[in-house]
DNA sequence: TTTACATAAAACCAAATGGTGTTATATCAT
DNA sequence: ATGATATAACACCATTTGGTTTTATGTAAA
């Protein structure tokens, strides 16, 4: 985990549930370490490394005032999940574009999937 | 890994950038195992690996075809991540939001990070 | 019916992950 | 100065992860 420069992906950042809900409470309002950990079950130092790595995808920052260390979200690198995600809307957009897909690369099987879209639907 | 009822978080089925590669591959058109495999530096097995992990977060599915299991995009699981994201599209949409967002929660903070977005964008 | 092909299943392994507890250091309040 | 608070830095640990190789099984083709 280390100091700052290790340059964690944020698919990786964002896989970990204890961490996506870091994510979520930082999203209402900055917080110090300890005012996170009281949020869940385990310990500050387990709590501190989740941060380290929220930190080294560049998700939160953190800054010192007095004793305390304040956490604050920075939600840029998510724009990269959105990105991502983004060329797979078109499969669930509509039936539409994902018969096109379909009949474009593989069309022998595009009946049998809609087939079983219709029929998912039905129940 | 083992059989098919494990459930694997879509999360955590998408961290893995070999996984997010094999559903690129997979988008493109439906595949046997062994023509995802030469797409990869890794073994067949390790290839298998990866995809029951998608199959168990249901982001693919796989049917027999004489010997070959051709395995095809389900891409229905990526729904969840977009709704987990619209929460956070607020943040980065427009600055206005941001500092709403920043003036409701943390007030006293608000104008320095809006001085850090500005000069970010300057460089 | 051999032979080759495609997948499946199992045993094994090193490294990463998510957690713990202990110890040290800095700061605030008395 | 003293004691309590908040974080930092380590050392350590069990499990999971991502990979390997080996062995077995089913199917197609000669």
């Amino acid at each position: 985990m280390s100091a700052s420069a290790e340059k964690v992906d944020v698919f990786q950042a964002i896989a970990d549930p204890t961490r996506r809900e870091v994510l979520r409470l930082l999203a209402e309002k900055e917080l110090p370490i300890s005012a996170i950990t009281s949020h869940f079950p385990i310990s500050r130092t387990a709590v501190v490394k989740h941060l380290h790595i929220l930190a080294d995808a560049d998700l939160v920052t953190g800054h010192k005032v007095g004793r305390e260390k304040i956490y604050r979200l920075h939600p840029g690198p998510l724009t990269e999940v959105k990105q991502w995600l983004s060329f797979y809307e078109q499969f669930w957009n509509n039936k539409l574009s994902m018969l096109k897909h379909l009949v474009e690369t593989e069309g022998d099987t595009a009946l049998t999937v809609l087939r079983t879209e219709t029929d998912q639907q039905k129940k």
